[in-house]
Order: C-alpha cells, then sequence, then structure tokens
DNA sequence: TACTAAACGAGACGGTACGTCCAGTCTTTCA
DNA sequence: TGAAAGACTGGACGTACCGTCTCGTTTAGTA
C-alpha cells in the first residue's frame, strides 16, 4: 500500500492491524451508509482508530476507498472449468457476485467518476482494480490456446488489442447490467453473454 | 420537470428562462469542477439565481444534475446509414462522443453511483437518460429488420430481452473503454466492437 | 459591536439575541471552564446556535471574550458619596468585585496576555474595557475639584498625565492583589490603598 | 527544579545541558511565536530534543513557561543607591525592563491568567517569580530604616502588612503601565510614582 | 570490561478543537 | 406572491497540537 522500501527504523513503526481495521471498517461503512454519507470520522471510529492515523495513511475518501473494494477483488480466480466457455462463464459470474456486494457498488463507480479529473487517482484504480482483472483475460485466452480452442495468437500486440477489447466488453456489461439496468448477471445472462462474444471473435478471427 | 398542470393563477409566474439558465450552469460547474466539487450555492450565482429559487425546483444535486445531463443526450440521432453495421457504428460513436465530453463524464457517473442506493433516483435516470437511449436499439433492429438484415421477431417479449443483452454491451463497454480503460473510443475501436457484435448476434440467432 | 452603518437591507438580518445569548454563554463557559479550556464549539452549543453564526460576528475566541468581559464593566458607577476619599472607595471596591468574579478573572489577564501580540486586540480592550474605566477617574477629579477638595486643573494635559498615573496605580494595585497575591481587596485594603494614594498625590502637588 | 534527593543512582542520568537548552528555546519561541501559537514540539525542535524529555521534566506548557520566565527575573538586584527613593527607583526600573521583554509579555500575563483556576501554578508562580522580587522591597525597608529615613517597624506582621501593599501597588502599576496601557515605564513615569509612593507611605505613617 | 537500567531520538498513536465549507431551511425586502 | 439576498442550523472536512506510547539507541554507573 505503501513503500515497500526499508526506510525508516526510527521512531515507533506503524500499526499493521490498523491498517487492516481501517480498510474492514471502510466496507463496513459503505455497506451501511453509501459512498455520499460515508465520513473518515466514522470509519476511523468504527477501525478504533484516530483520525489522524487515517490520514497518515491515506490522503483522502477517494484513495481509501479504492483500497477497501481493491481487496474485494482479491477473490478472483480462474480454475480450469474445461473449455474456454465455461471459463469465461466462471470468472464472469465471480465479477459479476463481487459487483452484487453494497460495499462494491456503492464505492466503485464512485470512486470511477472522481478518477475522470484525477489522473493518480485512475491510476491507482487501474493498478489496484483494473489490471487485476486483465490478467485473467489473458490467462484464459492462454490456456484455450493451448488447449486449441483457439488459434495461438503470435503477435503480442494483437493479443493485447484483442484483450482490451474483451475486457471492456465483459467488464462493461457486467457492470451496466448490474448497476445501470440494475438486473441480475445470473448465470442465463451470463451463458448469453458468453455465447455472444465468442461467436463473435470467432467469426472475427475469421473474416479479418 | 414538475407539474404539467396549469398550476397557479395568482402572484408571479415562475421563471422559464430560469431552468435554462440553471441547466447551463450547471453543465459549466461540472466542466470546471467536477461532481465532488460542484456546490448549489455556485450554480445559483452562476445562473444568476437565489438558491432558493434552485431548490424549489430541484430537491438536490443529484436530481439537478441528472436533468443537466440528460439534456446532452438529447442530440442523439438514429439516421438511416443503409445498413446495420452503419447504422450500429453511427450512433455508437455519437455516444461515444457525449461521454467524451467532461460534464457527463464528471456528472454521469456519480449520480449512477448514487442511484445504487436510491431508488427514486435511479428511475429518474433511467427514464430521462437510459431509455432514451435504448429506443434507438429497437429502432435500428426494427429498420434492420426491413431490410431483411435481420429476420422479424416475433416476440416482443424476446426482442426486449435481446435488446436489453445489446444494451448493455454496447452502453457498458463505451463507458468502460472511456472511463475506465481511459482510451478513446474512435472508429477504429467501434468498428471493431461492431463487427464483434454483430457476428455474436447472428451466430447466436442460428444457434438458440 | 459591528458597523452602526445601515447597510445592506436585503437578506435575512442577524439576530439581535443570537449576540446575547452568545455573550451570555461565553461567560458561562469562562466561569466553568476558564479561558483555556473554553472551546467555541461548546459556546455556540451553550447559546444554542451553530458555530457559523459565531464565526460570522467574532473573528476568534480573543474578540469573543473581550466583549463578553467587557459588558462585566457596564455596571461601574460613580455615585457621589460625598467625598474623594469615599468616591475613590467605593468605585475601587466596584472594579475589585468585578475583578473577584471568575468569568473576569479567567478571560481578562488571557486576553491582555495576547494582546501583547496583537494591536488590534489590544485597541479593543482599551475601547471596550479600559476607557471606560478611566472616564471615571477623570470624572471622580473634576467632582473633588468642584467641592474644593482639588486645586482646579487647569492644564488637561497635566490632568491627562496624572490620570494616567493614577490609573495605572489603583487598575495595576487591584489587579496584582486579586490575581498574583491571590488575596481579597477588602474594604480595609482599599481603605490602605486610598489613604496612601490621596496623600500620595496631595505631597506631589505641593512639591512639584 | 525537581526533588533534590539522591533518587536514582541507576541508569543513565538526566542532561543538565538539556535543561538549561529547553528553557532557552522556550524564551526563543515566546519572543517569535507568543504564548499562545508556542508548542511544546516546537521547543522541543529548537532545543535539540525529544518531546519525550520535555514530558520527563515539566508537566505542561504552563509550567515550562513559568519556569522559562522565572529566570529572567534572576538578574533583579538592589545596589545601594543611597537613598530609599534611588533605591526604588533603580529597582522598579529593573522590573519594568524585564516587562519589556516580549518573552516576559507574552509569557508572564498568560501563565497568571492560567494560575487564577490552578492553584499548583499560582503557587509556581509564587514561589518562582513573586517572592524573590518580594525579597527586595523588604531588603529596601530595612536599608533604609538603617539609613534612619524611616521609623524601624519593630512588628514584623505590620512590615509584612505593609510589604504586601508596597509591592502590589509598585508590581501592578508596573504591570498596567507596560501591558495594559502599552505605555514606556521609562524614567521619568518612574520618578513620579515614586514620588507618590514615598509621600504617601510617608503620610500614612503619619496619620496611622 | 561487560552489564544494566534509565535517559534519549524519533515518530506513531488516540484525542480534541480548530476554522472553513456546504447542504438545506428560514426570514427579510423588493418587484 | 415569486424571487433575490443572505443569515440560519447542522455536520463533515482536513489540520494542528496535545500528551502518551512504543520502538531502537546511547550512556553513565556499577559489578
Amino acid at each position: 500500500m505503501q513503500s515497500s522500501t526499508p526506510a525508516a527504523r526510527t521512531g515507533r513503526p506503524r500499526s499493521a492491524a490498523a491498517d487492516a481495521a481501517i480498510l474492514e471498517a471502510t466496507r463496513e461503512a459503505l455497506v451501511e451508509l453509501g459512498w455520499s454519507k460515508l465520513t473518515l470520522s466514522d470509519v476511523a471510529t468504527r477501525a478504533g482508530v484516530a483520525k489522524t492515523t487515517l490520514y497518515r495513511r491515506w490522503s483522502g475518501k477517494n484513495e481509501l476507498v479504492v483500497d477497501a473494494v481493491a481487496e474485494l477483488f482479491d477473490e478472483l480466480e480462474l480454475p480450469d472449468r474445461g473449455s474456454l466457455a465455461a471459463d469465461i462463464e466462471g470468472v464472469v459470474l465471480q465479477f459479476a457476485a463481487i459487483l452484487d456486494r453494497p460495499e462494491a457498488q456503492s464505492g466503485l463507480m464512485a470512486v470511477v467518476a472522481e478518477s475522470t479529473r484525477d489522473d493518480a487517482l485512475r491510476e491507482r484504480i487501474r493498478t489496484s482494480i483494473v489490471d487485476r482483472q486483465k490478467r485473467l483475460v489473458l490467462e484464459g485466452r492462454a490456456r484455450a490456446a493451448a488447449r486449441g480452442e483457439l488459434p495461438p495468437e503470435p503477435d503480442p500486440d494483437a493479443a493485447s488489442h484483442e484483450a482490451d477489447l474483451i475486457f471492456d466488453v465483459v467488464a462493461g456489461a457486467v457492470v451496466h447490467r448490474t448497476l445501470v439496468s440494475a438486473r441480475p448477471a445470473d448465470e442465463e445472462w451470463v451463458r448469453d453473454l458468453t455465447r455472444v462474444l465468442l461467436l463473435g471473435l470467432a467469426g472475427a478471427a475469421h473474416t479479418s
């Protein structure tokens, strides 16, 4: 979260427990109050920590919430489910399940909104949240190639390009379905999405 | 915005110009300050209007911004470009152009974030912004069917179901591309997206 | 306290009751907490007023306390007690009685301390508190002259010079007695002080 | 300053230099910042000492400042100037010179203000500052008696009583002149004060 | 000489108050 | 009676100090 440099070894060291307590309290407050009514004073109180301590580690509400929400995405995994379609469906369902949690809904969109005017924040979101997910796309692609479901992608640039599109489509669709349309991204919907996506990509590979 | 009833016949009538000035001032403030630093006092001052007047017409920041942003989407049109692909590309590019404007970026995500905890707000967003766009999807679908590019969809339920998926995919992808990935939804990208989407839908129609 | 100019006549006027409530609350807090533990938040709460209202009228703790303490000195009077000595003893006892009240003790020295580094504050103290007392010295002198107890003072400069000395001696002695020596400025002590002072002044008039 | 008991014989002894550095730094900070903006952290930094060290020796700002200011009064002396009037004028001028220094002005009144609600602090002020001055009054009285300028005072109680009054008048007048009236306690003023005082005391001795 | 216990520097900690800002309401006068 | 002006309550903001606490590091006096 902060520098991993050895840094100062003098003075009282920062409490590691405080970090965890603060992030947990942040998520709790997000669930109960939502982003706009969440106050750092309240988070500090919930965490059993002084406001000072909180500000010593995070520069503001945005940064704190990004870190608190980012931890939710740690649980994303990509077990081998036997086929590309199954792999995709699995990970999209996981993603949808996270987005279904109120602490993610309330916080994620808000920090994205803030990030439109704050490049440092956008970078932090990308590093902490987005890239972590995008990695799964590339991993799934490679596994499909190994299975022979997709032709190997020799050009890494093109692969990245393709992954970007897939990622924007999948993540965007799930987010939009969940937060804007406010309808569940359930198994049926995910199956439909996956089918359209795979057929589209297969077709695009043929014709390009 | 409010009652369309003939309303009060006595006293000074509300200034119609004030409404427009306030919404314009809101967008101006969104551009300059962004959602989080926008204050209603400031908007009132910019509009040359008292705070009271503002509160008499909107119940708060969220509602005001929804209305101010919604007007941006009034310009969305669906001219006949000759083919389904061209129609889609055209409207997606329009949508992307709107999302590229700072007043939309800054405000839209923020109200969506707020709407996760406020059903009335979500409804207002849907009415003012989302449904206006979704109509275009249905319109385009009908036009394509008239052209013979797509089989007519006899079941209105299934049509709506399909339109929902398309809309979540398209709108979600553009939003994610623009705001999260922070890369331009330019012509090339839109062409790629459209191709994948059309091929996917065509394939899905076959296999379903 | 503030400008007596006609000024703005638009907008909601400031509550006159608030001023009185705040000053009263300030004295109450001075009694209970003393200067250093008095907080403006607490004063605002006691006065049933928002902090903003308080800051709109006073620029800080010092100014507020000066005004709150100054009101205590409004009760100083100089009734004709028949002789110069009696007049002096009377007013000194009144002054001592005010200084004996905890709200005066706690606040007065503190603002004097602050005023050593803040000329505007010193001026405010002089205007609100000191000059109000000094006027009594001149008044008493004039009355004594009218009675024939003292020769008329033809030179106003010399009169002012003399009054300054008297005032510093009397006020300083009472303050020192009360706050530093922490012993009561009771009737006996005041009689002793008055005798020394009058004899000294009479002698000085002879020899100068 | 603290216990003179032999106390602990083991462990690292306290640095004597630190005490001096802290008091000096305190006076320096008083000059630059004044009482209210003086912080113990800043004093510690100026003294090249950790905050802990400071708190190990003084219990708070008040106590520290009393000690820092008290040292200023160490220089008060009462050389024999040949006459009672000259002795008094000499010591009053010395006292006025000390009060003219910003570190004394800023700190002294503030701790006196605090002492109105803190008996231990008042006692500390008396011991460290006031009594040291009062001793001079008694010393001067004795010397005057030896010279034959004043009758010997057989009753020590009456002597103390008289000294108290003198002390309150002189110290109070100088303080008031300097800090409240904000005018210099210069030679002329001190001569006037002394004359009034001596004539008054002489007259009082006659008539009592 | 090595041991030991206190003092030391650094700085994180829980608290508390600061003075500012904004939301949303209320109370004036003007048109 | 609507609108403009601006004072009002209430509450969060982010900062600054307070006085305490934990660290790892000296440093004088034994033993």
